[in-house]
DNA sequence: CATGGGATTGACT
DNA sequence: GTCAATCCCATGC
């Protein structure tokens, strides 16, 4: 999409790109797991303020930041509200649509669950590495585009993020309500007193 | 320039 | 359930 489509709040932007349609070459997919990061709060990058590593995340919207996590991952986000804005969302997992038999000889794998199920699997399945960062998301080589129809009127689940250790509390992961495709399952995120009964 | 810490994954107990 | 791999980057001396 267009960068006025990311210009906006980034939660509200992680939310709608549930549904929509990541695709890099002939392999894409369908964004069935979201979360949104904003330089106001200590997990997102940009919360360190304007660096070389954080300089995509400020710039203007509609474009991928793509950065190493591990020392292994590369991981795909799409930066979000106005220029001057920390803000992007970082894409968790897709449902294969497109050049599945290539993803599988990428990911090593064979079943179509394991290939995009995880932030790092995604870009491996996808060919998406760090060269990629700054990349247009309208125009590519990387894109994300507007839902199919069938995707239009998807359920979306809200829980808290994945793998942070600072503002764990934010409701900021978005996934297709039901999806065989997440990362993790969705946490039940209504802390009434009888809620926890494993 | 040295150090410490990850927005993860896959292998192993 | 635990844990190492591995490298980029921000920070501090």
């Amino acid at each position: 999409m267009k960068p006025s489509f990311y210009e906006r709040p980034v939660v509200e932007v992680a939310r709608e790109l549930i549904g929509c349609v990541v695709r890099h070459g002939e392999c894409a997919g369908v964004i069935v797991e979201s979360e949104a990061y904003h330089d106001s709060e200590p997990a997102c990058h940009a919360f360190v303020g304007l660096t070389e590593r954080t300089r995509t995340l400020f710039g203007p919207p509609g474009y991928a930041y793509v950065y190493r996590s591990y020392g292994v991952h590369a991981l795909l986000n799409a930066v979000c509200e106005p220029e001057g804005v920390g803000a992007a969302v970082l894409i968790r997992a897709l449902e294969p649509i497109d050049g599945v038999e290539l993803m599988r000889a990428r990911r090593g794998l064979e079943p179509i669950r394991d290939l995009c199920s995880g932030p790092g699997k995604l870009t491996q399945a996808l060919g998406i590495e760090l060269a990629d960062n700054g990349v247009d998301l309208d125009r590519g080589p990387v894109t994300i585009a507007e839902r199919l129809p069938q995707w239009r009127e998807v359920e979306v689940s809200v829980d808290r993020r994945i793998g942070i250790t600072k503002a764990v509390e934010l409701p900021w992961r978005f996934c297709a309500a039901g999806s065989r495709f997440l990362s993790r399952p969705v946490r039940a995120l209504t802390a009434t007193a009888d809620a926890g009964a494993t």
